[in-house]
DNA sequence: CGATGAGTTGTTAGA
DNA sequence: TTCTAACAACTCATC
């Protein structure tokens, strides 16, 4: 008897390309009688993750360019894209056109873990084989975590010696010549449209979201989706998606040798902007336009040949991809959690402004938040538009929503800013306007960063601080980055430019722009106005150590229990920074989730200890991690602490002893 | 175990 | 202009 030829489908997910897919190389060695390409429109991230129509584009971009490229390869084959979630539309596809197999890239993002176990497990049940491969990082996250003994990846060095344990980096495998033809692509069956509620990018359309009218889109063509269908404005960022471009920009990257060898991070202009001092290959490395390990080997193959002195890790390009293994080992390793900070065993709890809410029923944050105090509000709403009054933050959040993409340091500003720096508010608010602005957003790079930037994981050195004024002028002194951002800005002299409001009134006349009123008014009788500082700096950012310092001492983890139930307010002193006292703040906090509404308890134990609860269950995913000891042994009271002054003052009786 | 040096990416004053 | 030390002080890796 013989077997029948496979029919596959090949599930297109963050691995838009041919070149270097190890999947798609499974997938075709499966020699198949019938291929379908296909891309699931998946409702979660059309409606529960936040996306702005930047990075909606690129998606796009990378779509339009791999069905292109699949069709120069088989003009009767082309990306089908199938307006339904995997969850409920592959098993139809399964029986619909008789699938034998299918395949893709492994992800490892606590959401594509639930969501592809589901899938797996429905396929079982049809009798699909299921083939996934490992290509969207230089490491399997889970042999990396499972290298590094079972932990979440939190240092570079960690990484190297883990990674000592594996194989080398895959080398690239080749790009297909040719593929098989779909089959038959009937739809002879339901379709089942997603429910659009809860909607977190509600407000931003403006018009109706009409993605999903038909499973194979409006013409019954399985094109790709547009803007307009999602009910958004069209893009406004330059930076543009897809395959072709990707492999264009690696090959005019790696074509200088010497930009190449010795690129050093720390070192490129954050206000370099046309063109940039980076390489923006992040956002083909988010959609999978581009290979890392493509990326990876041909950086590699220019450092065996240059002569020349070389930059190292960490901060040569190769550095670059191990932070990004980083961040997806330690994203791994502790699921869902990494994301957050509650119930997160690895991010240090500060009491930020503007918390976020918590869904008690799963401990994960429901996308809202806490307003402990309006004026921390009204900062970050003149934070997040661009409008704070220092020129230097403003220019950076301006080009993140035009463009999409701002440099790295320019995030550590923004970032080190609204969170330990300056306002004292809750980096998870930050993350999600990166989530939802950023083109080259990717779940685990944003929470890692952010809790790297905020001091609550990853780095601890909290009294480095940016300044808004200072570290821009490091690379650009004339303020050309500001005056293209904030172009009410442009004619100011540069002695003023990172500091406006010090110009005295005649000069702020003289050059167009009077500094007034807090960013609602943007002129004032025919002459241009730009905000005043929202703050003193210098103010904030004293307030803002000594409440680092503070919360360092208490030295509380987003897993203890303290943290959990809010009783972490009694540890910090009532004079503390943030919504750690007053009655009004704390009913408008503890109210809704702790009050009398316990949580399930197990092996709790309320003794004004650290406990260390471990029924989070995400440790699970990697094998049981634990951590019980983790807290122990950081007691405040072990610390040398030199300095007398106010803050010790704060502590007395307050911290807690072992 | 304690001591020491390093840690991709700070700022400022003063030489 | 470019360098250094002081600022105040964190965790991690290594010896």
């Amino acid at each position: 008897m013989v077997p029948a030829k496979p029919r596959v489908l090949y599930w297109f997910r963050t691995d838009l390309r041919l070149h270097d897919s190890p999947a798609l190389k499974a997938a075709l060695d499966l020699k198949p009688e019938c291929l379908y390409p296909i891309w699931c429109w998946d409702p979660h991230y059309v409606y529960r993750a936040r996306v702005g129509p930047n990075r909606w584009q690129y998606l796009l971009d990378c779509q339009s360019d791999l069905s292109a490229s699949i069709t120069k390869l088989n003009p009767k084959s082309k990306l089908f894209v199938l307006r339904e979630a995997p969850q409920t539309v592959l098993a139809k596809l399964f029986k619909a056109w008789k699938i034998s197999h299918l395949v893709f890239e492994k992800d490892t993002d606590a959401y594509a873990r639930q969501r592809d176990e589901d899938v797996i497990k429905q396929a079982e049940e049809a009798g699909v084989e299921v083939i996934v491969k490992m290509g969207r990082t230089l490491y399997d996250p889970d042999e990396l975590v499972k290298a590094n003994g079972g932990k979440p990846t939190m240092s570079i060095t960690q990484v190297q010696h883990a990674a000592e344990k594996l194989d080398e980096v895959a080398k690239p495998v080749p790009t297909p010549e040719s593929l098989p033809d779909p089959g038959n692509a009937s739809l002879d069956f339901e379709h089942t449209p997603p429910s659009p509620k809860p909607d977190f990018n509600d407000i931003q359309r403006i018009d109706m979201e009409s993605s999903y009218t038909h499973l194979a889109g409006p013409e019954g063509d399985f094109g790709v989706p547009t803007l307009s269908e999602l009910g958004l404005k069209p893009a406004t960022t330059q930076h543009r998606g897809g395959e072709t471009l990707a492999l264009r920009a690696l090959d005019e990257i790696i074509s200088n040798k010497t930009y190449t060898a010795t690129f050093a991070k720390p070192a490129t202009a954050p206000t370099a902007f046309d063109p940039q001092s980076t390489t923006l290959l992040s956002p083909h490395h988010h959609f999978g336009s581009l290979s890392v390990r493509l990326f990876y080997w041909r950086v590699m193959d220019v450092l065996k040949e240059y002569k020349g002195k070389q930059s190292t890790i960490p901060t040569n390009l190769i550095g670059q991809l191990l932070f990004r293994d980083m961040y997806f080992g330690a994203q791994t390793a502790l699921g869902y959690s990494f994301a957050q900070t509650h119930g997160n065993s690895h991010c240090r709890f500060i009491p930020w402004h503007l918390p976020s809410k918590v869904d008690p029923s799963n401990g994960l944050v429901t996308g809202d938040h806490h307003i402990d105090s309006p004026e921390a509000e009204t900062w970050f709403d003149r934070w997040k538009w661009g409008k704070t009054g220092f020129p230097w933050i403003d220019a950076l959040m301006r080009q993140l929503r035009q463009e999409g993409w701002i440099h790295h340091l320019g995030r550590h500003a923004v970032a080190c800013f609204l969170t330990r720096g300056g306002c004292y508010i809750d980096w998870e608010r930050g993350a999600e306007v990166f989530e939802e602005w950023l083109i080259d957003h990717e779940v685990s790079c944003n929470s890692g960063n952010w809790q790297w930037l905020s001091c609550t994981a990853f780095y601890s050195q909290f009294y480095r601080c940016y300044s808004p004024i200072a570290f821009p002028k490091k690379t650009d002194a004339k303020g050309d980055f500001v005056r293209h951002f904030c172009p009410e800005l442009k004619d100011y002299p540069e002695k003023f430019i990172y500091e406006p409001w010090k110009a005295p009134v005649a000069d702020q006349k003289k050059a167009g722009c009077l500094i007034k009123g807090d960013g609602q008014e943007t002129e004032d009788g025919g002459m241009k106005v730009y905000p005043k500082p929202m703050f003193d700096f210098n103010a904030r950012r004293s307030i803002c150590l000594d409440a680092m310092k503070s919360a360092y001492h208490i030295n509380l983890y987003g897993d203890n229990l303290k943290v959990k139930d809010g009783t972490w307010r009694e540890l910090f002193p009532d004079s503390a920074e943030g919504p750690t006292e007053g009655k009004s703040a704390k009913d408008a906090i503890n109210g809704e989730e702790t009050g009398k509404k316990t949580r399930p308890k197990r092996g709790e134990e309320a003794s004004g200890d650290m406990g260390v609860d471990q029924d989070e269950g995400e440790a699970a995913e990697v094998g049981g991690e634990t951590k019980g000891g983790d807290q122990e042994g950081k007691s405040p009271g072990k610390r040398k602490r030199k300095g007398q002054g106010t803050l010790d003052a704060h502590f007395g009786g307050k911290r807690t002893k072992k």
